[in-house]
DNA sequence: TATTGTTATACTCTATAACTATA
DNA sequence: TATAGTTATAGAGTATAACAATA
């Protein structure tokens, strides 16, 4: 859903590029079916949300709860629930009880599950890093920085929409 | 589903930092429902894909059959047939028939439609402008040039991978 | 018989509501 | 009675299948 219309005298045009191009990757990975490649490749075909959860255990680094999986994905606890029982059907997750806490558990990946997930960012990595194998390296650079402090900064302000 | 993991000496850790920005980027944007907002601004609440078939007629600049509204969407054609009739109730579009091709007609916006439209860019492009008020106008150049270098490189592997 | 579009249905992802068990 | 999680259900968005009308 993007804008796109010439307007270089107005002083949005600044926006409208980066915008633009914005809308255009988005549409373009997904479209593309770039997580789902991923996914497949990583042996989890059909199953994409559920190695997302298994992605977040990864970037954790340390077993976690339901809860807390559910938070660092920003989804609810219900689906997290659904998505961590398929995880444990296929072998990739195994729950730890809390012998403090009756109520909760704690999910920690099997090994099968460590080698999924690295084998699914393994692909993304390296498909991304051909994509810009051409690149100079001030390129590389900038890209980086200017991407780091914009992701940033909408980040922050979106996180202020809601107050 | 972001990787996430420092890796300096690695060849990858280029595409590292673009990528997880991205990632978080399309996350932010997701969650904060931006496009919600600017079409609940538009007038047009609950009807985010029938906004999305206005705001490509705009983009156009012209009249469009349905199969040109799906490619350019690329979406099928019986999800733009449906949207297209939720915008004809709205009276934000009106069909005229194709003289020459008594199987087809051309949408076309409404001054309503037209205007509604309108008032969703210049949310979107408001919204973005003040994100980039802050930054200098060389980094402002540097993010449009990448950024358009980084999804037209990005928008054309993908393109290859369906072969 | 190929093309354009429509109707009906199904699928993916995620949310809300109601409930259970432990704290 | 508050919290962690589960089960069941609903909703948004888009796809596939079957069909109708015109070319």
């Amino acid at each position: 859903m993007l804008p796109e219309r010439p307007m270089s005298e107005d002083p949005k045009s600044d926006a409208l590029a980066p915008l633009s191009r914005i809308i255009q990757l988005s549409t373009a990975i997904t479209k593309g079916r770039l997580v789902e490649r991923a996914t497949e490749q990583a042996g989890l075909a059909r199953d994409r949300p559920a190695m997302a959860v298994l992605v977040s255990l990864r970037t954790a680094g340390k077993p976690l709860r339901i809860g807390e999986i559910a938070d660092r994905m920003q989804v609810v606890g219900p689906h997290v629930t659904r998505q961590v029982q398929i995880l444990e059907k296929r072998g990739l997750v195994h729950r730890v009880a809390d012998p403090h806490d009756g109520r909760a558990s704690v999910i920690e990946p099997t090994e099968a599950g460590t080698e999924c997930a690295n084998q699914y960012v393994a692909y993304l990595l390296g498909w991304f890093t051909d994509a810009l194998v051409d690149w100079p390296q001030q390129d590389r650079d900038d890209l980086a920085r200017l991407l780091t402090r914009l992701a940033d900064d909408v980040t922050a302000r979106l996180a202020q929409l809601d107050e």
